[in-house]
DNA sequence: TTGAGATTGACAGCATACTGACAATCTTTG
DNA sequence: CAAAGATTGTCAGTATGCTGTCAATCTCAA
């Protein structure tokens, strides 16, 4: 008995598949968050960044990079066109010289309240042409999988590694 | 009466909004895809390329950009490096100047048939953590989301442009 | 206390991804 | 056929996203 066949060397093959159709609505995802949010000079990863801050003022940039799953490399340029816009600063550690902590500025805070409705209506957009449920229903998987495959990304989601900037908790 | 509150501003909204989890499981796609293909020296978007390329032997590079959804400057330096490890050539096209032909050379018609049995195990793995039926469903919505999202993307994918270039179908 | 090991931010290097512009070339239209 | 317009590959510029590496600094254990 022969085994299953291999599947045959198509573009449509390519098509149907899961990598595929991730890369496809990242890409799908980044070009309608821009459409929406082209009024104020911020990207989809300088907006998580700007959340994150504000979330957890006085957090630092290695912490940073583990709260919104980003390399510390890839971090460190988007944290100085951040600096650069003067919507972040960056205020040495007091009891650690490695260390530099960044809060918003009044920039910053005042960007981040104005970039919500257009970052919200980016959300919707998104899932538009979906029905309710069927929204509902994706959302709901591929959290599931996204925390399921935590692991296994290069650089995995640590979310509680944000507070450890609150004083060293075991 | 009060309108609906807006959403707190903290990065857990941002965990939950269907932008960043897109991003993130781009992020693990591909990384699951590198490990599994680590023996062979292809990206994810290198694999679509010779795959394409492969479906329309002889297609060029601005038609091979709208079959995978790529933009033209991107693609020209990912063409540069299939060239480069010659896996890839380009012939000049007789009847129009401006056009280079894309070919597999033999070493890209060999990797290809020996990275298929990998790239499988990686679209596999991606959604390993998932039950079938839960799988299915995923892929089901996430491929009808991305169709109807096309146009929305900054460059849509034109699947029929492929077949332009085997003489010009009105 | 001191030396090994870990952590931090920074950098070099590679590979996407996109915009806008450009010269060379082709097509279309008057 | 010639001028207007479109198309092609390429380039410069910006922003992710990742792997490495490094010096400065901190921590921890002997």
């Amino acid at each position: 008995m022969p085994s299953k066949p291999s599947a045959p060397i198509t573009i449509d093959a390519v098509y149907a598949a899961p990598g595929y159709l991730f890369r496809r609505m990242q890409q799908i995802a980044v070009s309608i968050f821009m459409e929406e949010c082209k009024a104020f000079d911020l990207t989809p990863v300088q907006y998580a960044a700007l959340i994150a801050i504000h979330t957890h003022p006085g957090i630092d940039a290695t912490r940073l990079s583990a709260v919104i799953a980003f390399d510390r490399s890839t971090l460190g340029s988007v944290i100085e066109r951040l600096q650069a816009k003067d919507y972040i600063e960056r205020k040495p550690a007091p009891e650690d010289k490695r260390i530099k902590l960044l809060y918003l500025t009044k920039s910053g805070a005042a960007i981040l309240r104005e970039i919500i409705p257009a970052v919200e209506r980016a959300q919707a957009r998104m899932l538009e042409p979906l029905k309710p449920a069927d929204r509902k229903a994706l959302m709901g998987l591929l959290a599931q999988l996204v925390d399921l495959n935590n692991e296994a990304s290069r650089v995995p989601l640590r979310a509680e590694d944000a507070l450890e900037h609150l004083g060293k908790g075991g």
